[in-house]
DNA sequence: GCCGTTTTCGGCCCGACTGTTTTCAGTCG
């Protein structure tokens, strides 16, 4: 059975949280948590290097032991020392430890003093009162406990970023209008672009942060109250979102941001390079021993620790660091750096808008050209395109074209389509039709249970297919939904590679299929990554500064990316020469 | 358990808020 790096990467964190519970040693539930980051964060898979020979010792944060571990767990599938440890402590207790309020020690308690393991139990002693018998549990805890386990059994959930960017933007507009209010800036996994946010993390600055804190609680989208200080605030929207509210001084703006903008793991990483440094890194500066240095811009605190500043989107300690201390930080790909998108729909399938109205709102996006890529007739759901249908739209775009011409608009509408890929790895649609086009996206719509090895020789054959161009939303992935469809990526990425294939960014926010560390991937192996927006209406071309985002996650620079072409620099791409 | 321009031991990021305390432990980010 394959092992992936997050299945070692679970392993660890399962070790971490039942060592955690049992009391051990901090740094060294701290080493595994640390593995089970390096080893997730990677582009390559870990079993590949095992096999190779590779000596994992190399990774940072992997030393002798755990190399035996994650060695031990590619060859056999198990951890030993994890066998050992759940026949010492019911394997669900970690469940407990995920619950809000509940740390390692309160569970420690529960356990060896009550003997609750589960949620269900726990909930039972709540109710019973029994809770209070045990040191530190008060009526408060008791209560919080109930409250968050009713949460629990209705599911915790993340909010995908668009999601939370509707509740973020009113909000912040709310605290900006506070008197004296200086600057408000959503900081956290939002302003990483991570592709889905536990909560919002928000940054006030002003000469009144008590003030700033009321007026949040004030806010009529909040539902209830959980911490409120001097200077932060929790509470929980009505929709379910959490949202920490922080205020500063003005002149700590640039630590506070950097600090409360993470990840976690990054801002441990800055703080430890400080240190070496002989400086202190808090959320309100930068500091040589009572003397501050800085912290009223968040480039001042990188230059503190002498390094460049390092774009939100990178920070998560997956290297970032490094490269930037050699002066190798990727110069980031920006949304104004997109010349075209290469992936819609209209009505003539499933699209909400006609063939000439969405050209024209791509055209106000200030795009220099649109590709139209209808499904194929299989989707008969989406009403797909067969021949007949699909020669007619692409008149109809010839005819658009010449009138933009006419007109001496440099706008060009390319001639596509987002055909089937088969179960056997045959395309939708006949190779004379698909030849007249100006590009062929292919894509997985139905069979998403193959067995990996089957998937993955699915789509290596369409790549095979001559006109096959680009594979859209290559994993199949919708966020929250739908667990990505288990293909070897790495194969896909060389394939896509050996023969002239690209790969798309589905900028779409329930899908943003590839994920930043495949955008890493591909972007190692030299493939292009198309960000399209597989836009279904007129507003969903703003979709692509999520696409961008990822993008920006995944290092990708702008040569990285195929639809920052210019036009011609595009069109000779798009045919493969083989 | 990891790591090294304070090297093979003794460190390992730092502060706010809450609840149950009466000076602080636990949790969280």
């Amino acid at each position: 059975m394959p092992v992936h790096n997050e299945d070692i990467a679970r392993v660890f964190d399962q070790i971490a949280d039942l060592l955690e519970i049992r009391g051990e040693n901090a740094f060294r539930v701290r080493a595994y948590r640390n593995a089970a980051r390096e080893v997730q964060g990677l582009s390559r898979e870990v079993a590949g290097m095992v096999a190779a020979g590779a000596d994992l010792t190399d990774l940072p944060g992997i030393g002798e032991a755990l190399a035996g571990k994650i060695e031990e767990i590619c060859r056999t599938g198990a951890c030993q020392a994890l066998r050992k440890l759940e026949r010492e402590l019911p394997p669900d207790l970690t469940e407990l430890l995920h619950l809000p309020g509940l740390g390692p020690k309160r569970v420690h308690a529960l356990y060896y003093d009550l003997d609750i393991h589960t949620p269900e139990q726990l909930y039972r002693a709540a109710k019973d009162g029994r809770l209070r018998s045990l040191p530190g549990f008060g009526p408060k805890t008791e209560a919080a406990i109930v409250t968050a386990l009713q949460a629990h059994l209705s599911t915790e959930r993340r909010f995908k970023l668009a999601i939370a960017a509707r509740y973020a933007e009113p909000l912040v507009a709310w605290l900006a209008q506070g008197e004296g209010v200086d600057r408000v800036v959503v900081a956290g996994s939002y302003r990483r672009c991570r592709e889905t946010v536990g909560d919002l993390d928000i940054l006030v600055t002003g000469t009144d942060p008590a003030a700033a804190i009321a007026r949040f609680v004030a806010y009529d989208e909040v539902d209830q109250v959980q911490a409120q200080g001097g200077t932060r605030a929790t509470a929980i929207l009505r929709c379910g979102l959490q949202v920490d509210v922080r205020a500063v001084d003005d002149r700590s703006f640039g630590s506070a941001l950097h600090y409360f903008t993470g990840s976690k793991s990054h801002s441990i990483a800055i703080r430890t390079l400080a240190r070496g440094r002989g400086l202190k890194v808090n959320e309100y500066g930068v500091f040589r021993g009572t003397e501050r240095v800085a912290g009223e811009t968040e480039a001042s605190v990188f230059a503190a620790v002498g390094l460049p500043l390092i774009p939100p989107e990178l920070r998560e300690n997956r290297g970032e660091i490094e490269a930037a201390r050699n002066g190798l930080l990727p110069e980031l790909v920006r949304l104004s750096d997109l010349r075209g998108d290469l992936h819609c729909h209209t009505t003539a399938t499933d699209g909400h808008a006609g063939l000439a109205i969405m050209v024209e709102a791509a055209r106000q996006q200030g795009l220099e050209y649109l590709a139209i890529t209808e499904h194929s007739k299989r989707l008969t759901m989406a009403h797909g395109l067969d021949s007949r249908r699909l020669l007619e739209q692409m008149e109809q775009i010839d005819r658009l074209n010449q009138r933009f011409s006419g007109q001496g608009l440099s706008f060009r509408v390319l001639k596509g389509i987002e055909v089937d890929i088969l179960e056997d790895g045959g395309l939708d649609l006949p190779d004379a039709v698909l030849a007249r086009l100006d590009l062929v996206v292919g894509a997985v719509h139905s069979k998403l249970h193959l067995s990996r090895a089957q998937q993955t020789r699915r789509i290596l054959k369409a790549m095979d297919h001559p006109h096959f161009s680009v594979l859209a939303h290559p994993t199949g992935r919708l966020i929250g939904e739908r667990e990505p469809y288990d293909v070897d990526m790495a194969r896909i990425i060389r394939h896509a590679r050996d023969r002239g294939c690209f790969l798309e960014l589905n900028a779409h926010p329930e899908r943003l299929d590839l994920s930043d560390v495949h955008c890493q991937m591909a972007r190692d192996e030299g493939v292009l990554i198309s960000i399209a927006s597989d836009a279904h209406s007129t507003l969903d071309f703003a979709n692509l500064r999520y696409g961008i985002g990822q993008a920006r996650r995944g290092w990708l620079e702008k040569g990285d990316v195929l639809n920052t072409r210019t036009l011609t620099e595009l069109l000779p791409l798009l045919r493969k020469t083989m």
